[in-house]
RNA sequence: GCGGGCGUGGUGGAACUGGUAGACACGCGAGAUUUAGGUUCUCGUGCCGCAAGGCGUGGGGGUUCGAGUCCCUCCGCCCGCACCA
């Protein structure tokens, strides 16, 4: 909001949504206390909105932008889901799901609030459930590619996007089997390290890999190692301890490269079926993993090659050096002695693909999007399930399917299966009956195009390219680092694929220019002796410790962290707004931490900030006052000059603090500048410096408090709207100063300081050093040897 | 384990590309106003020291006329990813 208000105050057109975290949460607590049945909280947000605007007079035009909670829009959303479908961008299948029983309802359940057990993994079952993808992996290449043009994203977010697509140049190379069952000839192993293939003492295959499954029949022992691996990876915790455990098959496959080495087959729970082909080759020397799997089961380990100059054999520690470093490979295939591991790969690579001996491929970690879930809450998926014509899209004029408003949340699970008649329609192909789709869109979905949306809220398709072409891109994007990989990759993605149905164009596929991640606001902790959470309001919070209201017991401070209901951290925007009004609110987060770190809410800070607001409304009704609009006074006062002075580097350094996204600098810079008009006291002749600090202390203020600064503005008989009013400009003449003030440093110890004129040259600086009492004291008898000047800077005298 | 970041007063935090460390605010102390408390105003406040002075940006070392900033090393904290072959 600071920012697009500095915009407008510069010119600018500004669209500027507001995202629905802010508005939501007030929207929430207030559905939640006035007995709003969940069902009804998609369209409560617009009422309890509405409910708080219209006595201010505002109409809630925007309440159309509002995602799930908008006919309009989830109509818009499922219509780009039936382009999507036509242009193949989405596809259902089967998969394994976390299939979550806690539907909304329990929201409303004052437990689960609590925070024991909301989304505990023991509520969660694994469910194999037909589910709807979005086919991101085709874009994995252009996404990551693009990466590196998104130059005013910060490096950590652009980082973060690159290792969860995770790209990375392999090699499938088949390894022969010997005696295998019916059907398994070779087991194909994808490996990024083919240079180490000398080094293979063993083949791992994963616990669901069709040749593991296919000899389970044949042997209960592995049935039962099997089934134990896959209940292990539900719960995090023990995946983290997990010890790697293998079941010898028993199974030989032949070395590609030394057809004579026989290799075991092993059936590792450590190996992945969704990443690669689902097998590995072991190769102990140079991977920790297997290298402890290889030492518990008494496999050998045979290095690949050595560090030059020590050929020791490896111990209990693989030998993995950085891919640059240089290395000698021992007896390699390819005839490659002395190199890098990378050019090794990659000389390996092209070596075994010329002799057949396997397949490169280049291999992401991202997966496609899975974007079904099994809730009411969401965006109905526009598809009817046919018994003639199988899934057949809804037609656009049905649109939107909407949710229905009596539904039972009394049991688990969504709520959409089970109610009477919601399923029941009719096909849109052959006209029979037919049963709608109950999974609704991933939450996700919404705000992956709420921005293109909002450059035409009202269009009758989901964009309207004129407009688009006008608003997009999003210039500056800010949220939470918590959105660094999912919303943002997710949206990089939809501006790719409505480019290719074509609401959008190949100029949008990077839909954010900039991107600022800001922190969050965080609060003390508060437990009494039974340990349950306590709200700041039911706490007395003294400079030693705090205790409770209700009986004074002592109370157990925890650490300040993000606001939470569950934690019961929260102070809500709405008693701030009643205690101290929006704008003391917004001064204080603004002022106390640099914006993309977390800031600590605490009421002695709110109150300061409130104090400050106060301060320059006094002085702005105590001050005597030049009249509105007059011109600088030729002849002034020092103090006059001095304040005046003060004011145009306010502007000149709250201009660049806000460019730069510094907004506690530049609220520092503003309290100077208050601090400097209080200093003038009562003195007089200062009408003119005095009105121009204040009008510019309303202008520079704005973005942050801009109702006070506009109160400030009409009291100071501005003329219209400061909100009108352009940005002020600083007098480049009043901001040079005739003399500095210059530091003496004697051999890097500041000393002294000398007034020399701005412009004077090194030489008389020197001298005027040097001739300065508190240097000569620490000359000593030698005197100089040498003087550094440094223009108006600094200058030190070395003996 | 891999990748990234950070470490400055009692606290939140300033310090532009190596150039006066601690802006601004909170807190604390003293004083003024007030019947008192609060508010408001003034002054002080990195640490040690009566002072002169000395010491100070997690520890140690280095480069430099000069280091919070650059390099090496150790320690601590935070974040992201994680049997990724």
């Amino acid at each position: 909001d600071v920012v697009a208000r500095y915009k407008m105050a510069r010119g600018f057109n500004v669209l500027h949504p507001m995202g629905w975290d802010a508005f939501g949460m007030p929207a929430e607590n207030a559905a939640m206390e006035r007995g709003i049945h969940p069902s009804e909280w998609t369209y409560s947000y617009v009422a309890v909105m509405k409910a708080q605007l219209e006595p201010m007079g505002l109409s809630l035009d925007w309440s159309r932008e509002f995602a799930t909670c908008d006919p309009d829009y989830m109509a818009q959303q499922q219509a780009l889901f039936l382009d999507f479908m036509e242009q193949d961008l989405v596809y259902r299948r089967s998969a394994m799901v976390n299939w979550d029983p806690v539907d909304m309802t329990v929201l409303a359940n004052e437990q689960v609030i609590d925070g024991k057990g909301w989304r505990s993994g023991a509520q969660v079952e694994r469910r194999e459930l037909a589910q709807w993808f979005f086919r991101i992996t085709d874009f994995a290449e252009d996404l990551l590619d693009s990466i590196d043009g998104l130059e005013s994203w910060p490096d950590k977010v652009r980082l973060m996007q690159r290792n969860w697509i995770g790209k990375s140049r392999g090699i499938e190379i088949p390894f022969a089997l010997e005696d295998a069952p019916e059907g398994f000839d070779a087991i194909l192993c994808y490996s990024t390290r083919p240079d180490t293939l000398n080094g293979a003492s063993f083949i791992a295959i994963a616990p669901d890999h069709p040749l593991s499954k296919a000899l389970e029949g044949g042997s209960a022992d592995l049935a039962a190692f099997n089934a134990e691996c896959r209940k292990m990876d539900t719960t995090e915790e023990a995946f983290e301890k997990a010890e790697k455990k293998g079941f010898d098959t028993g199974l030989r496959v032949r070395h590609p490269i030394h057809p004579d080495r026989a290799l075991p087959v092993w059936v590792g729970n450590f190996v992945l079926m969704d990443y690669g082909s689902g097998a590995v080759f072991g190769c102990p020397a140079h991977d920790q993993r297997d290298l402890d799997f290889a030492r518990k089961y008494e496999l050998p380990a045979p290095n690949a090659f050595f560090l030059p100059g020590d050929e020791t054999p490896v111990g209990d520690e693989a030998l993995v050096p950085p891919k640059t470093d240089t290395v000698i490979y021992s007896d390699h295939f390819a005839g490659i002695g002395e190199a890098t591991s990378q050019d090794g790969i990659d000389r390996t690579i092209d070596w075994m693909e010329a002799k057949g001996l396997g397949q490169g491929q280049v291999k992401y970690r991202l997966r496609d999007w899975g974007a079904s879930r099994q809730r009411y809450w969401g965006c109905p998926i526009p598809v009817v399930h046919c018994e003639a014509c199988g899934i057949v899209p809804e037609k656009k004029e049905n649109l939107p399917i909407a949710l229905p408003m009596d539904v039972d949340f009394s049991k688990p699970g969504n709520p959409l299966d089970r109610h009477p008649t919601w399923r029941d329609c009719v096909c849109p192909a052959c006209g029979g009956p037919a049963k709608r789709e109950t999974d609704t869109m991933d939450t996700f979905v919404d705000s992956s195009w709420y921005f293109a949306r909002f450059t035409a809220p009202k269009a009758e398709t989901p964009t309207d390219p004129e407009a688009a072409a006008y608003w997009m891109n999003v210039d500056q994007y800010i949220g939470g680092v918590e959105h660094a990989i999912l919303h943002l990759l997710y949206s990089r993605f939809f501006a790719r694929a409505m480019a290719k149905c074509g609401h959008l164009t190949k100029a949008n596929h990077e839909p954010f220019q900039a991107l600022f991640t800001q922190g969050m606001v965080c609060h003390e902790t508060y437990r009494d002796a039974a340990g349950r959470w306590l709200t700041p309001e039911e706490v007395e919070r003294s400079s030693d410790g705090a205790t409770a209201l209700a009986d004074g017991a002592a109370v157990e401070i925890g650490p300040s962290i993000k606001m939470s209901k569950s934690k019961k951290n929260v102070v809500a925007p709405e008693d701030i707004v009643a205690r101290y009004g929006a704008d003391t609110a917004r001064w204080f987060v603004m002022s106390d931490s640099p914006p993309e770190r977390d800031v600590e809410w605490t009421a002695a800070g709110a109150e300061a900030a409130h104090r400050f607001l106060q301060r320059v409304w006094r002085l702005m009704a105590e001050a005597e006052l030049a009249p509105a609009g007059g011109s600088a006074p030729t002849d002034i006062s020092q103090t006059a000059m001095d304040l005046r002075r003060a004011t145009h580097r306010a502007i000149r350094d709250v201009t660049a603090d806000i460019e730069g996204f510094a907004f506690n600098k530049a609220i520092a810079r503003l309290y100077e500048l208050a601090g400097a008009l209080g200093k003038t006291g009562t003195e007089a002749g200062l009408g003119f410096a005095r009105r121009e600090a204040l009008e510019t202390l309303a202008r520079l203020a704005s973005p942050f408090v801009p109702h006070f600064a506009e109160e400030l503005w009409s009291a100071l008989q501005g003329e219209g709207l400061l909100t009108g009013a352009p940005w002020p400009q600083a007098d480049a003449t009043l901001l040079q100063e005739a003399t500095i003030v210059l530091p003496v440093q004697v051999n890097g110890k500041r000393r002294a300081e000398i007034k020399v004129a701005a412009d004077a040259d090194a030489a008389s600086v020197e001298a005027a050093a040097l001739a300065d009492e508190g240097v000569r004291k620490h000359l000593g008898e030698a005197g100089p040897r040498k003087v550094i000047v440094v223009p108006g800077r600094i200058v030190n005298v070395v003996v």
